[in-house]
DNA sequence: ATGTCAATGGGGCATTGA
């Protein structure tokens, strides 16, 4: 089963991109964020006629998750991150697919830090660690993956000196990051490629695809049934370069049927 | 502060978020 994730930045008009890329990297799974549209807004039968069955969360103008499926084996588990009622933010869905637990996630941006908005990351990344610690205490086959806006180590920001301020790379973002992975999660492209430079993201400012200035933030962690059925997994880099691109590519992994 | 996108309201372009 090869699954990926996806920042489209905008599912209206990044559409003819993702029905481009689905025919070409033909996932079996896809967890999508930054849809930037409501609920009704978004294009079903576009995504049918791709072969995919679809659920998704939506909302005007910002965040918005969804994860498509060509299994129609695909039942939603929930959506929505628990732990404040408050919070009226599409950034979370989960479903089980065959016998594997997705869960899509967007956790927040938090620039500028320090601030509110940071404060807001800071905390939906703890009701997300309590949320994966239930789903860890499960013992089942689990993927976590998305943009998760955070740089987990200088090995992963072109020039990282220079993010030590944002919000992506703040020593209270990579601590909460760390808290997550001490877990027991495996971040899957990480062991896959211990040593390499791995970029998703890439700024549309100053032509950063161009001079190979990313970073890795969207990532996929694992629960151990998963990690020892992982096979391979990359990004797909080209696509970043495609007319009318994200600014994040996507990023893939195969693990065993 | 800058740079570039996308969505919004309102019918051009400023504002917001990333």
């Amino acid at each position: 089963m090869k699954i990926a994730t996806y920042n489209v930045n905008g599912i209206s008009a990044r559409l003819p991109v993702l029905l481009r890329w689905l025919a070409e990297a033909q996932p079996d799974v896809v967890c999508l964020q930054e849809l930037k549209a409501p609920q009704e807004k978004f294009p079903l039968k576009e995504i049918q006629d791709a072969g995919y069955h679809a659920i998704w969360h939506g909302q005007k103008s910002w965040n918005g998750v969804a994860i498509l499926s060509r299994s129609a084996d695909i039942k939603e588990v929930r959506r929505g991150l628990p732990g404040d009622e408050e919070d009226v933010q599409s950034r979370y869905i989960e479903a089980m697919v065959n016998d594997v637990l997705i869960a899509c996630l967007y956790l927040p941006n938090g620039n500028p830090a320090p601030g509110p908005k940071f404060d807001y990351k800071l905390d939906w990344f703890r009701r997300f660690t309590t949320h994966a610690q239930m789903l860890w205490e499960e013992d089942i086959p689990v993927v976590l993956c998305g943009d998760y806006n955070v740089i987990p180590t200088a090995l992963d920001a072109y020039k990282a000196e220079r993010w030590v301020d944002d919000a992506l790379f703040r020593p209270e973002t990579v601590e909460a990051f760390n808290k997550l992975m001490q877990q027991g999660w495996t971040d899957a492209i990480r062991k896959l490629y211990p040593y390499e430079v791995i970029y998703t993201f890439f700024d549309y400012f100053r032509d950063a695809y161009g001079r190979n200035a990313g970073l890795r933030i969207d990532h996929f962690l694992l629960s151990p049934h998963l990690n020892k059925r992982l096979l391979a997994g990359g990004v797909y880099h080209d696509v970043r370069g495609w007319e009318k691109s994200s600014d994040h590519a996507p990023v893939w992994i195969e693990v065993k049927d």
